[in-house]
RNA sequence: GCCGGAGUGGUGGAACUGGCAGACACAAGGGACUUAAAAUCCCUUGGCACUCAGUGCCGUGCGGGUUCGAGUCCCGCCUCCGGCACCA
């Protein structure tokens, strides 16, 4: 008969191992009781630490990219709360988008054919906000959630409004004509931002169209200057690559503005260069096709016809980003001259289709010889071609030339400069110019304003009316907010809220008379401008934020989020609090002190040629190459299937569920593994043996742990007066660990390294023999308070299972102990030639000479120079002993 | 084209400010326990060679250089990744 296990010693067992099942919930909820993360407005006696995670689109569903934004801002959080400071951690919701109305429109769709009421965007998204909140809980990420906003509730964006009104009674909102992104596929126009330099757009990948509409602008442009003096100010606390993303982005360049005149009417004709180096070097001038003096000049001439149906040819080819891009160099000459002011000469005046209207003055003056593109146009129409630059070491001759000479040299046949450096002479011609009232220094940014409207329902409405009388007319404030209506039509096409007649028709606020409302809605980038700073008085009422709560919360301490919004919501983010700073609203003009991005999370990725993107379970056959297979082949249809390493997508079906994950592992399990191997910053491989990894430690520390807890003695014990060889062995292991984590994670969030040396210290832990109990309670403390950021519910069962009364956040970070760092005997390495050749060990107080010493009377080491005279002994204390041979 | 960043074992990665390259893991191999498996525990694991308890040589993308000493600094390349690009 087999022996029988008593129902209570299996009980025993269970009790024994680590059951995160039992143990995540309870101290989820003992968090929330104790009130953990809610943030103390204005505490003195402490120093506030804000810590600010981007937050999501409420999509319903969280991703793995989540998992790693917000595991990190919880560990600093955590981290922090040890240390002591008054944190605010707060979380809300991107809620307004496209999204949420594109699926309300198929379910009105599908709902309309089952005859029910179709689901409203705003309940879909309250609805998914729910569900995305109870697995923000459950991974155990602390925030205050008394201070959750979402951007679609009317108490969010009445202030958004509010902030457009402000913006534009102060000039930096305006409604202008301009060529503007069109994407088709969202049915909206785009910022710049939100184009990808392929002319694809951002959120859908479809190709985005240049078209010619009447929009709604932020004036950013007028920002560009001071948003890069800003980056002195960013330096060292933002990633270097994302200040450089955002020069780039802003794109400043010197030059000069000269003005030229147009010979036949006297018109001045404004253009920008880089190079006035080459003024006396212009053969031609190229206009904008959309440049409206154009149309001025050619009207009534005999080339109007002609230049007129090619300038619109032009303006009509190529409307997507990516197709200008390739366009060939064409153009058409107007008929007309302009004047060079520098020297009077008279060249002719040409309409070309590189020439772009929204950078400089639409105009460009054309030196074929000193300029790639103006020299392939010129060779093209047999325009002449001038050297005003001489290379040093060969003669430049125009006829024979082949590309345009770029380089510096010496400048010829330019008035008063000629024999002139050109690199040097640059500076001196801009001020000449100034001096002859023919133009001057100038700067240009590639930055333009920020494209705002969105012909969309689910955002926030502009709060404009247009009146028959009045013309545009900015909503009162104390109409503000202008609701989103209920009852729109989203099966009809374009946007929903022209077809809601209450909410087009209004009266006029000025006149009382009918007026309509503005339909489009604000870009959801407007609303994440300042998401930052409600966040510091969320339930506000008169005012979009408390000036008092601000200024003791701001700015925001660290930031940390994905780099993929460089150029898109950090510099929208920047320039609001610019210019609520300018408008006197905030005393400090850069948001975010320091600013952290995560790598993504990465898998592979299978294509089949005939079944596209294909699940990992579809492949059949092959080798495992770590977590990939290689060589296999599609369970669908036989073909050949190649594996890709790529960012966890829906669309490239590599998606790593963190729900299941949480179930199979808990969620400490999964925030441990997500900040191990791999540094936070750089791109990681999701590896489910890795994961296992991860488990095997939490339970090998939990099965010591736990082990021990009977022999560690009281909680409260002492160290004793006397320590053992062993027991000094241990603590300085302990101490050290402490000092590494710590270093770790002040240094740069260096997740990977600080597991690393809590893994070392427990293995130390693991390997050490009879040691005094309190020192090994010292060690085993040490590791859970370590730990306890990274694995929150993990430490603290452990924690009060080891007799703590209290959460072991309400202990503080260790702070190591140089003695304990101390030996007696030091070993350091023995070089010969810089090679390693033997270790010696001497008193940890040796000095230069008796680290000599050691290593000359060394056995390998004498053994090894064989009598031979050293030529050299290069003694680094406490390192190295290098003995230099012949 | 311009501007950045990166390249270290089979894999992720470690290495303070020029001072023992490969910490810590994963994978792999061997062993213990087990009827068996899983789990766990122990050992081996950069490459090559040899007279294999050991010893020697080589080794951080490639080629040079500085230095007693280079993954780390300098010069010249290669490859990959990212940003900007008809921007005057």
């Amino acid at each position: 008969m087999e022996p029988q296990l008593h129902q209570a010693d299996i009980q025993g067992l269970i009790m024994e191992s680590y059951d995160f099942k039992a143990i995540e919930g309870k101290w989820q909820e003992r968090w929330r009781e104790m009130e953990l993360f809610a943030a103390r407005d204005g505490e003195k006696e402490r120093d506030k630490y804000y810590c600010l995670t981007m937050y999501p689109y409420p999509s319903g569903v969280l991703h793995m990219g989540h998992v790693i934004n917000y595991t990190l801002g919880d560990v600093i959080v955590r981290y922090q709360i040890l240390r002591g400071y008054n944190v605010l951690s707060p979380m809300g919701w991107d809620s307004f988008g496209l999204p949420a109305e594109n699926a309300a429109r198929k379910q009105a769709r599908a709902a309309k054919e089952r005859g029910e009421e179709p689901l409203h965007p705003a309940d879909f998204t309250e609805k998914n906000i729910a569900h995305m909140k109870t697995q923000m809980e459950r991974a155990g990420w602390g925030y205050d959630w008394a201070r959750e906003v979402a951007t679609s509730r009317p108490d969010y964006y009445r202030w958004t409004q509010w902030l457009f009104l402000l913006f534009y009674k102060n000039g930096l909102a305006e409604k202008k004509t301009a060529p503007v992104n069109w994407c088709e596929s969202c049915a909206t126009v785009l910022a710049n931002e939100q184009v990808l330099s392929d002319g694809t757009c951002e959120r859908c990948g479809a190709e985005v169209e240049q078209r010619d509409l009447n929009q709604w602008f932020f004036k950013m442009s007028r920002y560009a200057q001071a948003l890069l003096d800003g980056h002195r100010e960013l330096r060292g606390g933002w990633p270097e690559k994302v200040i450089r993303m955002q020069e780039d982005w802003i794109g400043r360049s010197e030059g000069a503005r000269v003005v030229f005149r147009i010979a036949e009417t006297g018109d001045e004709l404004p253009i920008f260069t880089t190079r006035p180096d080459t003024l006396w070097g212009v053969t031609f001038m190229s206009l904008a096709p959309e440049h409206p003096l154009i149309g001025k000049l050619l009207k009534g001439t005999e080339r109007e016809a002609e230049v007129m149906a090619a300038a619109k040819k032009m303006r009509a080819q190529g409307t997507s980003a990516r197709e200008q891009a390739e366009l060939e160099k064409e153009g058409v000459w107007t008929g007309c001259h302009v004047i060079n002011p520098v020297n009077g000469e008279q060249v002719p005046l040409w309409v070309a289709n590189f020439a772009l209207m929204s950078y400089g003055t639409g105009a460009v003056m054309a030196v074929p010889a000193h300029d790639q593109r103006d020299f392939e146009f010129a060779r093209k129409y047999g325009l002449p071609v001038r050297v005003v630059i001489r290379p040093e070491d060969q003669e430049l001759d125009p006829e024979r030339m082949t590309e345009a000479y770029v380089d510096p040299g010496t400048m010829t046949d330019s008035g008063p400069f000629d024999g002139r450096l050109n690199t040097g002479a640059m500076g001196d011609i801009a001020r000449w110019l100034a001096e002859k009232k023919i133009g001057g220094p100038e700067v240009n940014y590639r930055l333009r304003d920020w494209l705002l409207s969105r012909q969309r329902y689910w955002g926030a409405p502009i709060p404009i009316v247009y009146c028959e009388k009045c013309g545009e007319v900015a909503v009162p404030e104390a109409d503000l907010p202008v609701e989103l209506p209920l009852d729109v039509d989203f099966q009809a096409p374009g946007n929903p809220l022209e077809t809601s007649p209450s909410f087009v028709n209004c009266s006029c606020p000025d006149c009382g008379g009918p007026a309509r409302r503005e339909t489009d809605t604000m870009d959801t980038f407007v609303d994440s401008s300042w998401y930052f700073l409600r966040y510091c008085s969320p339930r506000e009422e008169g005012r979009p934020f408390d000036p008092s709560a601000v200024r003791y919360w701001m700015p925001v301490d660290l930031y940390i989020g994905g780099i993929e919004h460089a150029t898109m919501h950090l510099i929208y983010f920047r320039f609001f609090t610019r210019a609520l700073y300018d408008l006197g609203l905030l005393d400090f003009a850069e948001p975010a002190r320091k600013l952290f991005c995560q790598g993504m999370v990465c898998k592979t990725a299978y294509y089949c040629e005939k079944c596209q993107w294909i699940p990992g379970e579809k492949v059949e056959g092959g080798e495992k190459e770590g977590d990939a297979i290689v060589g296999g082949s599609c369970s669908a249809c036989g073909g050949p299937v190649r594996g890709e390493m790529t960012k966890i997508s829906k669309s490239k079906l590599n998606i790593v569920d963190p729900d299941r994950m949480m179930d199979k592992y808990g969620a400490d399990c999964v925030r441990l593994y997500m900040l191990s191997d791999t540094p936070p910053d750089l791109d990681r491989v999701w590896s489910d043996e890795r994961m296992q990894g991860a488990w095997r430690f939490l339970n090998r520390l939990w099965d010591t742990a736990a082990a021990a807890a009977g022999e560690l003695g009281e909680a409260s014990a002492e160290l004793p007066e006397k320590l053992s060889s062993a027991d000094r062995d241990l603590r300085r292991k302990t101490h050290n660990g402490i000092r590494r984590v710590t270093e770790a994670i002040e240094g740069g969030f260096r997740f990977n390294t600080a597991i690393s040396s809590v893994m070392e210290l427990l293995n130390a832990l693991r390997a050490s023999g009879e040691v005094h109990p309190a020192v090994r309670r010292e060690a085993v403390e040490s590791m859970l308070v370590l730990l306890a950021p990274i694995v929150p519910h993990f430490s603290e069962e452990l924690w009060s299972r080891l007799g703590h009364k209290e959460s072991i956040f309400k202990t503080s970070w260790p702070e190591f102990d140089p003695e304990a760092l101390k030996t007696e005997e030091i070993e350091v390495p023995v070089q010969v030639n810089g090679k390693l050749k033997s270790r010696i060990t001497v008193p940890a107080g040796a000095g230069e000479e008796e680290f000599k010493a050691a290593a000359l009377n060394d056995g390998k080491i004498s053994e090894f120079l064989a009598g031979k005279e050293p030529l050299k002994v290069i003694v680094v204390p406490r390192r190295l002993v290098n003995i230099v041979v012949k």
